[in-house]
DNA sequence: ACCTGAACACCGTTCAAGT
DNA sequence: ACCTGAACACCGTTCAAGT
């Protein structure tokens, strides 16, 4: 009787990032997550070519996940470009403190192989710009939009590795921030 | 007759990190670096109890030499509060654009057993948070600076892992955007 | 078709032994 | 005092063999 199929692309990559977020990336082996999925580490070979492509894998999946949350919240927000773009800030933050291991994974290596498609990011990236256009002027969207992923992601990414301990109310200072950032462009 | 040192502390960390910026971070096995020294692998345990505790000096030593960087910056800069952070937010960005590969592992891990010895930014966080109140006004200086921190390392940190792809003036858009940043305080 | 056992080179780490 | 050789458990990876 032939082994019946017992993983998919998608469980293994689900697998990995359960372990990522419970033990950290650098304790994620193939054998532990094989071992996860009932089956051995040579079994994984079959899906990913090597453990930096299951890795890759993983980051494309925490991209997606995260723009899907910022498309929805973006509809979800009001009508006024600033407000959505506030709504838009917190939701991506959230986002990041629900998933701190596999966020940081996937937006703070130097290393070009882990870099996640960046395809799964187009449809947000022109009508963010867009929208932030609509506050800074159109000359001004594209640098405003990094301007505001900087912001975003700077604020995230150190309050997740532990940078801002010196007390103070986190979420208002956040919201202070990108406001801050916002208003700056008004003029 | 007994064996000469060969290595220090100090050099072991500048050898670390010269092999992190030419080969990348993950490709720094202790033999390796013990072979650029003239050593063995073992040869390093009596000056780091293990690789993690040579990791965390490494981006402790890179910590310190930015905030030396900064220092600097800050006494040669003009005197309005303004032009000074400016100047301070383009050398903390020459600086990670000079040394991309151990910026990153210093500021940019989840593990907390990396992390730099904070003790060395110190002498920086409370005169930075002053200059920076001039603008804001004390009572918003924490959450001022932690901005500003936020625009500058993310700025940084997506520029060095490639998420700023579609052209444009870099150095032109991050000083409008550091510079939109403080005017939004400016009220 | 899908999975495994066995093997490989390499890794961090320990420690008794060398000089 | 300082360094090394040898050994350990573990790692990613390959591939012939199993079902």
């Amino acid at each position: 009787m032939p082994y019946p199929q017992q993983v998919t692309g998608k469980r293994i990559i689900a697998a990995a990032r359960q372990l990522i977020e419970a033990e950290g990336a650098d304790q994620l082996s193939l054998a532990v997550l094989a071992a996860a999925l009932n089956v051995k580490a040579p079994s994984l070979y079959r899906y990913f070519s090597s453990k930096t492509e299951l890795i890759r894998a993983v980051n494309t999946s925490t991209l997606s996940e995260l723009v899907e949350a910022l498309m929805q919240a973006v509809q979800q927000a009001e009508a006024q470009p600033h407000a959505q773009l506030i709504a838009l800030a917190k939701t991506y933050r959230a986002y990041a403190h629900a998933h701190p291991a596999t966020y940081m994974l996937a937006f703070s290596s130097a290393d070009p192989a882990l870099q996640p498609d960046a395809s799964y990011a187009e449809g947000l990236a022109l009508p963010l710009q867009r929208l932030i256009g609509q506050i800074s002027g159109e000359a001004q969207s594209l640098p405003a939009l990094r301007g505001a992923l900087a912001i975003i992601h700077g604020f995230t990414a150190l309050e997740i590795s532990g940078q801002f301990r010196r007390g103070g109310d986190l979420d208002q200072a956040f919201e202070a921030v990108i406001d801050t950032y916002l208003r700056g462009w008004v003029n």
